[in-house]
DNA sequence: ATCCTACAATAGACAATGTCTAAAGCAAGT
DNA sequence: ACTTGCTTTAGACATTGTCTATTGTAGGAT
């Protein structure tokens, strides 16, 4: 994680402690955070970083290619720091966990020219539901 | 789509003009229209019909099974008339246009067991994001 | 070490989307 | 026609996110 740290001031990042703390929640814990989630995490370590902060930051971070923006409900955004290693989401329907899953075959090998509509098609995101272990046994 | 007037009234849906407006921007253009979109249109039938009216209505829909939530970007919820038919999404990355698609290949069976973590997995969705041959030529 | 300056943080207003409530309206069975 | 219970309505409220004007500060220059 001081890899990050480095990494963003490689960059020009300038450095405060608010920023540093927003990077920290993101790299301490490697669950699907929402950036109010983030925020409260935040806010325990440095109880005056205001919202609009970490929402810059956040962006910020998205910019850079450091995190990925995930929408897997129509609620929150949320943050993954895995952003090195492509992957796509499995999703509780009913708690909202997400795991990252790493299907096999390629999906955009899957859409053929006649299905493209001469759009570019340069990404694919797969979505996985259903119900985990947990609220299952509930 | 008075088929689909037919079904709704078969399952003991009361039939007022406010739905009946709904029904009927919904199958009137095959495209994806967010809640407000189709509060717009359904103004220009029936000027009085309210937002919450609209979003009442959709959610039956959803619920019914006759038309799908779809939340290819994270601003709005966007509904899906073609509900009959399995179906993914190509969506442009900068004007947010949306066609259906239809990818060869079964993405479920593409997850192995040891990337479920005990799930139950149920669906899948796969969205494919380019550009449009519109925003290309801009 | 101190000063400067441009970039960053802050509080809070604002915006977009969606949900809820309490009162009034009305479809459809009797 | 009457009645009943489902529907509609207006608008308040909730959630998530963005913007703005002001204040603060990191880090290079001196």
């Amino acid at each position: 994680m001081s890899d990050l740290l480095e990494r963003l001031r490689g960059r020009g990042w300038r450095m405060t402690a608010q920023r540093r703390v927003v990077a920290e929640v993101l790299d301490g814990e490697h669950v699907h955070l929402t950036a109010d989630e983030v925020h409260a995490r935040a806010v325990a370590k440095l109880p005056e970083i205001s919202r609009a902060t970490v929402y810059n930051t956040l962006g910020e971070l998205v910019t850079l290619g450091e995190v990925l923006e995930v929408s897997t409900d129509q609620r929150a955004k949320r943050y993954d720091p895995n952003a090195h290693q492509p992957h796509h989401h499995l999703v509780c329907a009913q708690c909202g966990a997400i795991r990252d899953v790493h299907p096999t075959g390629n999906p955009l090998a899957d859409l053929p020219d006649t299905e493209r509509f001469g759009f570019t098609v340069s990404d694919v995101e797969v979505t996985y539901r259903g119900v985990c272990p947990n609220c299952a046994a509930a």
